[in-house]
DNA sequence: TTATTATGATAAAACGTTTTATCAAATGAA
DNA sequence: TTCATTTGATAAAACGTTTTATCATAATAA
């Protein structure tokens, strides 16, 4: 029951070839003939040959392995972009290897040291403020990089995420458009790219429309806050400010703790108090009355990663450095924000 | 900048000494003099030497990779056991190579395809009906595997994953206890194990109970089936039970589904209807009024896994194969089970 | 015919390790 | 002194591939 495996060289002695032209048949290369080739090609497919990875690995310097690193598996966000990643490479025999940062800079530092130790072919990284100098070390090595939902400003480095400026922007435009004038913001205190450029385009969109963009209507949660502790804060700062008639959440987690402290509060949505989160969540899909999102395109962010990865490992010399990709996000309009007044 | 990488033929180059010597004075294997060791030791750390891991997989025939199966990331359960495998692996200079099947047996022999492909040392797998062959034969090759969240009933092949029969067990009870008595099921028509555990764990405990223990009373859900579907269905089932006062889902996807069919039908938890679901979600948490749940031990699942691999793959060789946990899990007591009247 | 070129196959080196077997020198025992 | 043992170091083989260079032989051209 137990088969060993068989290797290059078994296949050329059994059919009384070198190991030079089972090779040269295996990989569709040299000059064989028609009749050694098939009687080569029967069997090792009857023998159920795989080559050996190591070995090839070894001599061609390439382990079919991608790296993924990202802030954390778990989220719906991620785990949608895991599951792209995972079967496009698939499809070209690579494999993923996936590890965490959680957003820790030293844990980021010791997963991409490990990955190189692995000898991995290629890294999709959510870059993560202080990885810069790994990050771009791997690029000078010739390592094929795609940065994923984020990036790192003033690195040149490919990248793909969503459009977090003008998806802000719009967003908040929408709500505006729907009336709502005293708007307040709720995001991380953590210095990632992709929230401040989400901040940016709230505080813009008021500017622009002559709104109050008063810092006071900005809560800054710091990152590693619980979550009761995260619900007393929001709702410590919803009873402490006049006016407010809508909340604007920067990430998926905020959203629902934000919905758990209304909630809590006794508010209704969104009469008392409307809302509208960043990133879908099962829970804003059916929680009455629906909470509006700016829901990213994960399918097309991790898409268009791991083809632009693909595509650099494949030998593809021309300038992918300068691909940075921003794709525009969806808005998912549902009751948290139509006020019935 | 771009450092090329340094080999052990280069250190005993710079050492004035062979590859032999070195590979012992870093592996500290054989005798080699103090002042010979540390200088190597030197000159390594120095250059920042890194074995390559091609070179020494080809050679001992380890890969330093695991294997990870499961049936889909992105929930939370996988999400937490994923990261607890990754954290653990890492500690022992392990990657983790993560597959889904999505609960498909061809994606499922695909991927221990390219797994076994990619020489991994060892696998920890969600079991899928049908791939019994597959994983039988990676135990006769003497490679490493542990399941995980399930088992294969009739192999002997070491597993760890919660109660299911007593923890479901128990919630039918804590339900009648609580003072219930039409107790009706939801479950998925897929042939898992973990599925038909908790089913006759619900079965059992109505008998024992002498409760009417009627199959009328349970509806099964085609697996792939969506969610709008779903919910009709579900709505449907509730429309058509006479003097039904619970309701126990066997995952927490069929539970959130549950939550919103009870919703839409306007029906009030848990006055005109309880509800249990096996797993817990975030939306179970605070949801309104919470809804109580059966909640499996993700850490501990997953730490003893890989702890169960890890050991296996020293080279332990006490008989492993007999290993088979099933870890108790807790009920979480919310507001959907306790009846005001 | 002889010189040239195509064709088909292979030997051998190389990738970077680990490990077995060997060996010289130093130390110890007699 | 001579023989046996310990110590410290190394040469060389092996792991399974890919690829370059080489070599017959057959086909074609002169």
């Amino acid at each position: 029951m137990i088969k060993k495996k068989i290797s290059i060289k078994d296949i050329a002695k059994l059919t009384n070839t070198s190991i030079t032209t089972v090779s040269f048949v295996l990989n569709g290369k040299g000059r064989i003939s028609k009749e050694i080739s098939e009687k080569i090609l029967a069997i090792a497919s009857e023998n159920g040959y795989e080559p050996n990875r190591m070995a090839v690995g070894l001599r061609t310097g390439s382990s079919k392995v991608i790296g993924f690193v990202v802030e954390a598996i778990g989220g719906p966000f991620f785990g949608a972009m895991a599951k792209v990643i995972e079967e496009e490479a698939e499809k070209q025999g690579y494999g993923v290897i996936y590890c965490s940062t959680n957003n820790n800079i030293q844990k980021g530092k010791d997963v991409i040291r490990m990955l190189s130790r692995q000898q991995v072919d290629g890294y999709i990284i959510t870059p993560l403020k202080g990885l810069e100098q790994e990050v771009q070390n791997l690029v000078n090595n010739d390592k094929p990089v795609v940065l994923i939902d984020g990036y790192f400003p003033g690195l040149d480095i490919p990248h793909v995420l969503v459009d977090n400026y003008n998806s802000s922007y719009t967003a908040i435009e929408f709500l505006i458009s729907s009336g709502y004038s005293n708007i307040g913001l709720i995001t991380a205190d953590i210095e990632l790219i992709q929230l401040q450029d989400r901040m940016q385009g709230y505080t813009d969109a008021l500017k622009a429309h002559g709104l109050n963009d008063d810092q006071k209507r900005i809560l800054k949660i710091p990152f590693d806050t619980d979550r009761d502790k995260a619900v007393k804060l929001i709702k410590a700062f919803i009873k402490q400010q006049k006016h407010l008639d809508a909340l604007f959440f920067t990430t998926n987690y905020l959203g629902i703790m934000g919905l758990q402290s209304i909630t809590e509060l006794g508010l209704n949505i969104p009469n008392d108090l409307a809302m509208l989160s960043f990133d879908e969540n099962e829970i804003f899909e059916f929680y009455p009355p629906g909470i509006t999102t700016v829901k990213q395109p994960a399918y097309d962010i991790a898409k268009s990663a791991i083809d632009m990865l693909l595509s650099q490992m494949g030998g593809k010399k021309y300038d992918i450095s300068k691909i940075k990709l921003q794709i525009p996000a969806e808005i998912v309009k549902r009751g948290s924000t139509s006020n019935l007044k």
